[in-house]
RNA sequence: CGGGCUGUAGUAUAUCGGUUGUACAAGUGCUUUGGGAGCAUUUAGGCUGGGUUCGACUCCCAGCAGCCCGACCA
């Protein structure tokens, strides 16, 4: 994409009403866009990491048998009052609205009460099961304090997954497959080596439920780190008797701050028992069906990666979830400089690769190195009279100092392989 | 929900109970082009409502909004 046609604009100054570092990085940088506390729109460049973001995900979903779709934002009263979760006096976060006959509909604030209502219209044998849909959609919570810039908002985007198992081991299998699938996860988009699985509150069917946490100042958790099995344990169940349980010794943990970017969690019968989620086995016998639930916050994700992986100059982002792949940048009105860069542009794009193109007349290059250096693109190309003096394209890391000159077809390699 | 702080151009800020100053951005012209350029010129501002006062952006009250701490948080 050229970047004389994105509307977005970096900007020098961080804004006042934020002091989350992710926040003001990816404003500053044009990626999101502050509609109230808590709510943000992705603006393009912030949208083209989303969606790397989702389609990692996804195609680790998929991998361990996913099976995506989409459910309604809007909630009926009457599921949820099956489980006693549409009152207030339950859920205090709902958000909730009026229809025009008098009716009441909820903003979607979690799925399990989705996903239960409609396989139940499909479940009803052993041979329907096992199922693992998902989706991606907006979440509203209304939370009484939002903060820390995307990382906790009364909108969010997520991919919930749930499990519908025919019992406890069927469960088993696939909650241990599922724990893989989430390190594959954070490994690509850049915060494996930050991340730790963490033994957390499991709540009323198993004894623990297992959060990914990743290490950062701006985290809302505090959990125990024990660095060479690479796990963690949250403080909320933090016992001598856990911590023994698990096999861990007190000495080796240490205390740190983190942020939950993705849980999985054993849900049991807690809600096929009243939606009345049955199948019959082969002996003709009803069963419940055994669920679980798997979700992953995904801007959520995208604020801990900048929180994480930023230098004083801007965002790095790694080059699975970047914007673009590359960034190459035309410096100079030299009308023999302008048609190179144009010829190399058009090259990367037939060559398929990501590319933002920096071809803004008017400005000077300490101002696109700075842009270039905010917005965290993994390449930076640059097609200047220098490079062209040593017919070449000087190629820099974001995360080096100092470039090289290369040739357009060393360059055309390089980012296709 | 309890507590604290803050609302001045598109953005970031300054001063002041008596005509709101600057920088960046934006428009125009010329120059400049390897680390957020220069000169000239133009445009643009006191959250809302009430009170005190001769006079309020400034002081007081309320509302609204934002941030932070805590509580809450499958």
């Amino acid at each position: 994409m050229r970047q004389s046609k994105l509307f977005t604009k970096t900007r020098k100054e961080a804004p006042a009403d934020e002091t989350a570092k992710n926040a003001e990085l990816l404003i500053r940088g044009g990626f999101i866009h502050k509609e109230m506390a808590g709510v943000y729109s992705y603006l393009p460049l912030g949208l083209n990491v989303l969606k790397k973001i989702e389609n990692i995900i996804r195609k680790e979903m998929d991998a361990i048998g996913g099976i995506e779709m989409r459910t309604s934002v809007f909630q009926s009263k009457e599921v949820w009052e099956k489980t006693n979760r549409w009152d207030d006096a339950v859920v205090d976060n709902w958000f909730k609205t009026q229809l025009k006959n008098g009716g009441e509909v909820g903003l979607s604030f979690t799925n399990e009460e989705a996903y239960s209502n409609i396989l139940k219209q499909y479940v009803s044998s052993y041979k329907d099961l096992p199922l693992y849909p998902y989706d991606f959609k907006n979440i509203f919570r209304n939370e009484t304090r939002s903060k820390s810039g995307i990382l906790r908002g009364r909108e969010f985007y997520w991919k919930a997954l749930y499990s519908f198992s025919k019992d406890e081991i069927e469960h088993n299998e696939f909650y241990e497959k599922s724990k893989v699938a989430y390190k594959n996860i954070f490994e690509k988009v850049g915060i494996g080596h930050l991340t730790y699985m963490t033994f957390a509150s499991g709540g009323t069917f198993s004894k623990f439920s297992h959060e990914f946490q990743t290490l950062t100042g701006a985290g809302e958790d505090t959990i125990y780190v024990d660095e060479n099995k690479g796990i963690a344990v949250n403080k909320e169940v933090y016992t001598d008797e856990i911590i023994e349980s698990l096999g861990l010794k007190k000495d080796d943990l240490v205390e740190k701050r983190a942020i939950e970017v993705g849980n999985i969690f054993s849900l049991g019968t807690k809600f096929s028992a009243p939606f009345d989620l049955k199948y019959k086995n082969e002996k003709g016998e009803e069963k419940l069906v055994i669920m679980g639930c798997y979700g992953i916050g995904l801007g959520r994700l995208m604020g801990t990666v900048v929180e994480t992986l930023s230098d004083d100059k801007g965002i790095i982002w790694p080059e699975s979830i970047a914007p673009f792949t590359v960034h190459l940048l035309l410096l100079g009105d030299d009308a023999k400089v302008q048609e190179e860069a144009n010829k190399v542009y058009e090259n990367l794009v037939n060559a398929g690769v990501d590319v933002l193109f920096d071809d803004r007349a008017d400005v000077s290059a300490g101002e696109k190195f700075s842009d270039a250096d905010l917005i965290g693109i993994p390449y930076r190309a640059v097609v200047s009279a220098r490079s062209l003096k040593e017919n070449g394209i000087e190629l820099k890391k974001r995360t080096e100092e100092k470039g090289q000159i290369i040739t357009e077809n060393e360059l055309l390699k390089l980012l296709t392989k």
